[in-house]
DNA sequence: GAGTGTGACTAGAGCGCTTCAGTACGTCCA
DNA sequence: TGGACGTACTGAAGCGCTCTAGTCACACTC
């Protein structure tokens, strides 16, 4: 009951009656031979249920895979409740797809990446990293196999291309424009600092020493604006769950904060649902300020005032990145896109 | 300047003086040979800087390629806004990554799927479908590969294994519900019964057409208890905001619906949004349902009656389903997980 | 001491494709 | 008429690996 075995290039050469180079090349190379040839190839290949040449002989025989590999710091359903992930991978696979290229998924498992034999594993001639922990195994497998690396919202590691946003800056922005109102009891929420899942107030051992740059360089730009002594509650996700339940503990303590900086909008909605729960309004009582300016803010209750990172363009810079690494190209400098600062209801002066 | 090149299997053995067969079993049967050469041979790898076999060579020379494809109806950030989509897919990526294989995944681009070039360039050996019409271009240059298929949420095309839920009861059971509490006079929102981007009321023929099975079988379940006359509207994408502005119009009828019956949480969000939009209490004076039960309908505000469906097991069948085709083995009787009712407290009779 | 294992390693034939260096046959121009 | 050039196609050498069918040496058995 063997099933038949599927064709081939030469099964079809064969049928033709012409080389194999011929009908690789009636599929890649259309403009070397004639085109009466080539039709009937092709006519010939679909009779015979030939489906063009397979990816992966073509992979091996040229070298490419026309594959990008794209590590996660979280497994799937974490990573995708975060809308500023999804807009950033949707960037970047619109723009890989363009090429004929497709993404291969590698969610976070240990330690905050990918499992090292995921990685050994996959079909991919570039990486793109999103916001991996400094020291995540998985970059040293991707390292070991010689693949080049693009590395999103992370400190670039040696030979590694790169796209970031100024985040220290961007913090430092909302926290001014606050501070100006005349805020002066502030509350920072941050999502995780350490890929160990903790959830709660933030000591200052652990405020210097954060595995993550993002989550470093806004928490820092927060409280260079705010000083060293700003309450900071660390959530292990950037969630609105969490963020709900974070922001309920810092309006508790006593004087109670008249404005919460968030480390990300998803944050942000969580600390807009916590005023509500204490039967406080925004801004009225609190002003809340988030990070990303995903499209949800601009309809948030009430409109939620954020930093503006270049979201969609950040994953289409990874993706130009990758494909051009792609093609032999070195990483050169990194590219790093502005951040501006968008007010909207969700802040005002303090009563 | 030419780069060193790559190590290779080769060069290993050559290095330590055994044949390629030996380095090959050193990393795939470590049985064939005696710890202390195999020691041997994987310090020399690591001498060398040799990451061990190229993925691609290795595929072709099996013909395995670890890989699952996934194909997706729409593009990243769209597919991922939905909590339901990212449950799945983190289930189906657990289980296939248990085993070593990777997820591809191929983003909606085209009527409704992935561009079939798209497809034909894919490296895998099986692919997972989830939610696509019926009529995909992407399905149809899968077949044309040879490769199985698993589809989540879709009418078994031929000789394809298949995970689903019973759509239509659980809908039926929800509109019951509230029938049995006394409202009369429903709404309903869906999500695309077309591939088309329209919003907006649905006409009664475009009703009975529609190429996605999902938003077909949970509309007809609404609608068997409701009756026909019942006004539809239908959503481009499964979102709040979208939910939002339909619900919105639904409510401005008159006379007003009681209870709206929404195709997805992620819709009934959106509902319950427009529903405090319109200064009326959700629910005193509408009643809003859902359907999927993700993690935020337990914390929405009030907590969202919905119905389950076991999101997480949804994708970890369709992994094992996919497994089991790359194992050789066949599609078999179709999958079909349970529903059930949650009653929470976005429900109550009328007044 | 012939027969029978058995554990450890190897030779070499693929896997299905791309690509480079040809070959064969016109065509064109001087 | 002969050489230069172009176009259309072919032969064969890889790409880096796996895996079957060995070989070889060294017990062990009766």
């Amino acid at each position: 009951m063997d099933r038949p075995r599927k064709p081939t290039l030469d099964t079809v050469a064969g049928a033709v009656g012409v080389s194999r180079a011929t009908v690789s090349n009636a599929y890649n190379r259309p403009d070397q031979l004639s085109a009466a040839l080539r039709e009937r190839i092709m006519e010939t290949a679909a009779s015979l249920g030939y489906a063009g040449p397979d990816p992966v002989a073509r992979s091996l025989a040229t070298r490419h895979s026309a594959a990008v590999g794209f590590m996660l710091g979280q497994g799937l359903s974490a990573s995708f409740a975060d809308a500023a992930l999804s807009i950033v991978l949707d960037g970047l696979a619109s723009t890989v797809d363009g090429h004929d290229h497709c993404l291969v998924l590698m969610p976070g498992r240990d330690k905050g990446g990918p499992r090292p034999e995921t990685v050994a594993r996959a079909q991919a001639d570039v990486v793109v990293a999103y916001s991996l922990p400094d020291d995540a195994p998985a970059l040293a497998a991707v390292r070991a196999r010689g693949l080049p690396i693009v590395v999103i919202d992370q400190p670039a590691l040696l030979d590694t291309a790169r796209v970031e946003v100024d985040d220290f800056g961007g913090a430092r922005l909302a926290a001014a424009a606050l501070w100006e109102m005349g805020h002066r009891r502030f509350g920072v929420m941050t999502f995780a600092l350490h890929a160990d899942g903790h959830n709660g107030l933030v000591s200052p051992v652990r405020q210097a020493s954060t595995s993550f740059r993002v989550s470093r360089d806004r928490l820092h730009g927060y409280l260079d604006v705010t000083g060293a002594g700003t309450p900071v509650w660390e959530c292990a996700r950037s969630s609105r769950e969490l963020g709900r339940a974070g922001a309920r503990a810092l309006l508790s303590e006593s004087p109670r904060p008249t404005a919460l900086l968030c480390a990300s909008d998803e944050l942000a909605f969580g600390a807009l649902q916590a005023v509500r729960d204490l039967g406080l309004r925004v801004p009225a009582d609190v002003s809340v300020a988030g990070f990303d300016d995903v499209p949800a803010a601009e309809h948030a209750d009430p409109p939620l005032t954020t930093v503006r990172q270049p979201l969609a363009e950040k994953g289409r810079q990874a993706g130009e990145l990758a494909l051009r690494l792609l093609d032999g190209g070195r990483p050169g400098e990194p590219t790093r896109l502005a951040v501006s600062l968008v007010s909207r209801d969700s802040t005002a002066p303090p009563k």
